[in-house]
Parts: structure tokens; sequence; C-alpha cells
DNA sequence: CGGCTATACAACCAAGCAGTTGTGCAAACA
DNA sequence: TGTTTGCACAACTGCTTGGTTGTATAGCCG
């Protein structure tokens, strides 16, 4: 196991949890502090914490420091990151498919093909 | 911890590696074998078996069986789902910065600034 | 000052994961 | 037929995670 783990993999292991999306879910709609995030989701605040911490870590949002409180704001930076990796190798996967298929209408329409590669 | 796992999760958490994404990629140029797969990456077989598996739960491959060997071929659909949500989310994100820096440029242009600053 | 509020830190636990070794089994090959 | 090849299953290990409770700290209120 990566004892440093690259960014990209920070942030989908962050987005891989329902409850973290969620958060941003709500973050996205406005800071928010810790105990109001925890509120709707059945567990306790230092739980809710924990998962701010994975996301800080991941640097899909940053806090602040207000006097007593400490609210959440979300940085969608990160978020380009995945996004790009994803849209990359859809395209990849994409042109593969397409590729695919002509390959195969190209070996239909030659009848037969001897590959010799160079 | 979720016992059944929704399919979003599945998908990031099966791209939060970096050993799944370079099989991914891999795949991307065509199938391959579990050990050819295996091969530059300084695992086992089983190892790399146990990713493919995490990669077929998500849904991100599909495994066919010709005679001995059970090749590995790209499922692109679930990134969409990856890729649906991250855009959506990126685009409210974005939203709310333009808010927020609209917000804030309100707040200069009315010159009520009482910071003391040292 | 005392007490409330908002949050973090620590210890703990159960579960999961990423990896290993060892083994089994089905298909190809000699 | 026996051997090699390609893969999976099982058991085990060490680390991470997602959650808990309990406690500590920092700021506000009276």
């Amino acid at each position: 196991m990566p004892v440093v783990e690259d960014d990209l993999s920070l942030v989908f292991a962050a987005l891989a949890d329902p409850t973290r999306r969620a958060i941003l879910e709500r973050l996205a709609s406005g800071e928010a502090t810790v105990n109001q995030l925890a509120e709707p989701f059945a567990m306790t605040q230092q739980a809710v914490s924990k998962h701010l911490k994975v996301l800080e870590r991941a640097r899909l949002i940053t806090r602040t420091r207000t006097a007593q409180s400490r609210p959440c704001v979300l940085e969608a930076e990160r978020l380009e990151e995945a996004a790009g990796w994803i849209a990359r190798h859809r395209q990849m996967w994409a042109d593969r498919h397409d590729r695919l298929a002509e390959h195969l209408a190209a070996l239909r329409s030659h009848d037969h093909d001897e590959e010799t590669d160079g």
C-alpha cells in the first residue's frame, strides 16, 4: 500500500463514500459547520470530522478558522483532475471501441489478411 | 459502513488505486490476460486477480471465457456515471464560486471594511 | 471566574483491503 | 498419460477505515 498516495487516488477515494459525497453536495449550497453537517447523517460529530479530514487531505475542501467554528468550503480544482482522468480515458475507450469496430469491418471486407507487423 | 454499496461508490473506490487505474489504461489498448496484466506490476498473479475482481464488481470491466484464459475487456458505461456525477458537481461548484465572487465584489463596492491588521 | 458551544484528539473496535503463500483445477501440449 | 500453463480459491498478515466513546481545548456568554 502506497505510503504516499497520489492526488488522484486521494480524490477518488474521498469520492468513494456516500456520506462524503453527500457532504460535498451539501457544501455546494454554501459553507457549513461540522455540527450542521453532522445533523442529517445519523452519526457523531467526530465521525463527520474524520470525513472532513479525508476531504481536506484530498483537497476537495478547505477550512477556514472563524472564532470557534471552522466552516468548510469547497475546492473545485481537485475535481478537475478527476474529471480530466475520466474524460481522457472515456475518450480512449470510445476510440478503442470505434477502432475495434473498424478493424472488424476491415477484416470482413478483406476476406483474409496477413499480419506482418513491423 | 455500507453493507451494500451503491454503484457510484464502487466505481470511485475502484478508481482510487493506481494499480487498478494502470490496469484500466493498459486494457484501453486491448484485451489482456491476467498474467499479461500482472507482468509490469511487480506483484503476484493472485493480487492482480483480486484487483480485477474489484474492477469487475464495479462493472468497469467484463471478462470473457475463452479456453483456459479469461481476458478482460473494458466497460465504459460505468465511467459515464462517475463522469456524470463529477460534471454535475463541478458545475454546481463553479456556479457557487461565481456567486461568491459576485457577493464579495458587492461587499467591496460598499466600502465597508473594518480590518484591524497589524 | 464558571459554564456553554464548537471542534479536535486519543483510544479502541470491527471490518475491509492489499498483499502474500499455498493449493487446486481445467485446458493445452508433449 | 503426465506436465505445463492460466487462473481462482482459501487462509493468513498488516494496514487502513469508518465508526464509537471519552476527554481536551478554544472561544463566547453571563
